[in-house]
Formats: structure tokens, sequence, C-alpha cells
DNA sequence: ATCTTAACATACCAATTGGTATCTTGTAAA
DNA sequence: TTTACAAGATACCAATTGGTATGTTAAGAT
């Protein structure tokens, strides 16, 4: 199963608790995460999540108040550190950030196991499928989009002091941009399941991010 | 409400039938469209779409054997016919396809109101609700992106016949890319509700044209 | 050692779901 | 005018849903 490093599934425990509230959050979070990552948010019930995650549903209405309150969780505590540390903190490692999106792009692409591939992305699912039908799902979900583009923004402005982006770009709207390219990628790639579209997807999105680099 | 003139709702009824099969089936998709386009498949009930079709589930289940084939139906009836309509069919109507392809996004983003504006793109909405749940949704949703993909990259061919496309640019490719943008637009603006991200979102595609364009 | 509280389990509930069995009735063909 | 069948209505069903009321027990604080 793919990791996602952002996620703290079943922590070492040092003690071998019967008891651990903490853990047990944890543990309804990344069955959740999974289990709406694979089948979205409607198809999966309560009873599934407690289930797969050792407990009765009376215990996950001890942590969650409702089913949307997980959800909620999941943008809050997981997604919007999910999109961190797949996209925005790798740009770090390059001195050239429109290189390093490119490669960071690409190197996710590669990595990504041919299953979890068709799931597309577990932040624009949950979009596409929340936004529209339940207002504090949207606002939540805005914020981790919103996170992202920003974080990609500051790159640009650096690559713009570094000189590797042309001064008269507009950082925000190339933000937009490539942000909307990995989603629109992710979400393509659901329907039409051909890792060479991916590929192809990111040599246009590397050729339009090479045009507007300064020469 | 919105016109999406491919869907033949309550045709002009030249003699007042009390039975009318066709206009049936009809009205029962033109509602769950509508239905399944704000709220998304799961979300609605047969009881739902029976009861705003002004019929009974009973006469429902006449007319479709099951939940999902009306889905099915759905896409090849109706979302096909409408990528046709909306994005092909147009660029009949420019010289140069690639100012066509600009000119038509802009031309449907700034006459779209702004509440399906926010319900996003039909057809990108099922794909990431149910491409990766159900394998024959999936095949039949792709089937609806290969349409518009393959009817995009044959006027891009066309650009290239009349001189306003490189001839060395991968027309499939562009075409992939084109459509990709087209949907990661719709998906993103479902979030971000602000239709200055459209703008932003279609400059840059814009701008990425005329990249590939020939001087 | 006891007490208290939170962590979890058990057992239930009303509402809704997709679907079916069975009926009435309009309508086109004969 | 009759007839045959499809169009649609009515009434029901088992299964599942999110949620609750109430029980039990682990474990840190005193």
């Amino acid at each position: 199963m793919l990791k996602w490093s952002c996620m703290s599934r079943s922590r070492p425990a040092i003690k071998k608790r019967t008891r651990d509230p903490v853990a047990t959050r944890a543990q309804i979070l990344d069955v959740a995460f999974w289990e709406i990552y694979r089948n979205g948010f409607h198809h999966v019930s309560v009873n599934d999540i407690a289930e797969k995650a050792g407990l009765t549903k009376g215990a996950f209405f001890h942590h969650f108040p409702t089913k949307e309150a997980l959800g909620y969780a999941l943008v809050d505590e997981v997604l919007t550190r999910m999109v961190l540390e797949r996209w925005i903190t790798p740009l770090n490692d390059y001195e050239n950030p429109l290189e390093g999106i490119s490669a960071n792009l690409k190197k996710i692409i590669d990595e990504m196991p041919e299953e979890t591939l068709s799931l597309g992305c577990p932040l624009n699912n949950l979009v596409q499928e929340m936004s529209s039908v339940d207002p504090i799902f949207r606002d939540k979900l805005h914020g981790a989009i919103e996170t992202w583009i920003a974080g990609v923004e500051k790159h640009l402005k650096r690559a713009q002091q570094r000189g590797y982006l042309k001064k008269e770009t507009n950082a925000r709207r190339l933000a937009e941009f490539v942000v909307m390219n990995h989603e629109g990628a992710f979400g393509m790639i659901k329907s039409v399941r051909d890792r060479r579209v991916f590929r192809s997807l990111h040599a246009s999105l590397k050729e339009y991010l090479s045009s507007v680099q300064t020469a």
C-alpha cells in the first residue's frame, strides 16, 4: 500500500495500551482516508470505517460527532498536510523551482502504483464530490487548494528572484495554472487509466513552464 | 435555467397525450441530468427523480431496469452529445481552430450563470464520482472523454493543414492537454467559485496555445 | 485502594434506499 | 368496437443508513 508519509498510521506504540484515544483517532482518520479515497465519501458508511478500524460504531461517534465532522477533520488535518508534503515541501530541494515543479510531478507519477493511479487525487476527488453539496466542505477544501496555490506561488516568486522565471509573469496566475494542471491530470487519469496520458500531460506542462522560463 | 440545447426537454407536443413514453423517457433523463449534476449520482434517489419528473417510482423502473442503467444512458445519450455540441461543433465556425478553442471556452465561461459555474462540468463530476467505483461507468465515461479528445485532435490537424499550428506539434498530445485544461478548470472552479480564477486559467491556456501557433 | 472520567461496546431506532409484485388504464392496431 | 399490450400507479419489502441511549471497563488522579 502506498505510504502517505504525513499519516502516522499505528505509531510505534512504545507501550502497548488497550486504550489509546490519540492513536484510535488517527487510526479512524487513516482508515477513513483510504476508504473514502477508494470509494468516495458517500459510498463509505460509518460502519465500514469503524469495522475496518477494529472498532464499533459507538467508538466512532465518541471521536466524531457526525460523519461530516470526520470528513471535515480529514480535510483539515490530513489532506492539507498531504498537499504540503507532496507538492510544496519537495520544491525546497530544487535550486530552480520551475524545474522542481516538473521533476516532482514526474517523480510522483513514476512512483505511483497502477492501482493508486486510477484513484486520482484524494483532494480533487473530494472537491468534485462534496463542494457543490456541502458549503462547509467547500470552504475547507477551498482552504486546502488555496494552501497549494499559495505554496506554488511562493516558489514561483523565488524563481523570479533567482532569475529563472520572467519578471513580467504573473506568479499567482501561473500558480493557479500549475495546480489546475495537477488536479486536471489526476482527474483525467481516473477515466483514461493510462499512464501514457499522464506523461503526455506532464510533457505539455513542462513545455509550458519552459516557455515562461528566462532564456 | 441554463439550456443545454442537446436536451429535448418536453418537446412541442403537437397533441397533448396523457401517455407519451418517448417524452417520458426524455423527461426522466432531463430531470436526472440536473439532479445528478447538482447533487451527484449517489446523492440523488430514484424517488427524487421520479417525483420531480411527475412520475411514480414504478414508472421509472418501467423505463430503466436499474438506477445504474439510467446513469449509463445519461452518459451515452446525453453527456456524449453534450460534449460534441458544446466543445466540438462550435469549432467549425472558426477558420483558425486554435483561436476557436480559446474563444469558445471564453464564451462558455462568460455566458454561464454563477450558480451553474459552481457546479463544474457534468461529465467531469461523474468521472470523479463513478470511475473508480463502477467499471461500466468508467468505460462509458472514458468513451465520452475520448470523443472529446478525438474531436479536438481533428480540429488541431485541420489547424496544421491550414498552417495555423506548427507541423511538429503532436496533435493528439495537445488535444489531451486541451481537454484536461477544460476539465481541470471546471473542476477547480467548484471549490474556488470565483470567475476570475476561471479567466486566469483561460488566459494561461490561451497563452500556451499561442506559443504553439505558427508565427 | 478508590474514584472518576473518558474510551469503547452493545443494542437499538426511524428514515431512506433500490427494487419488486401487482394493479389499473390509455391507446394503437385489428 | 374489441382487444392486447405497454405505460404508468400503488403498495409493499429487505437492507442499509446515520445516529442515539445506555451500558461497561480501563487507567490516571487523589
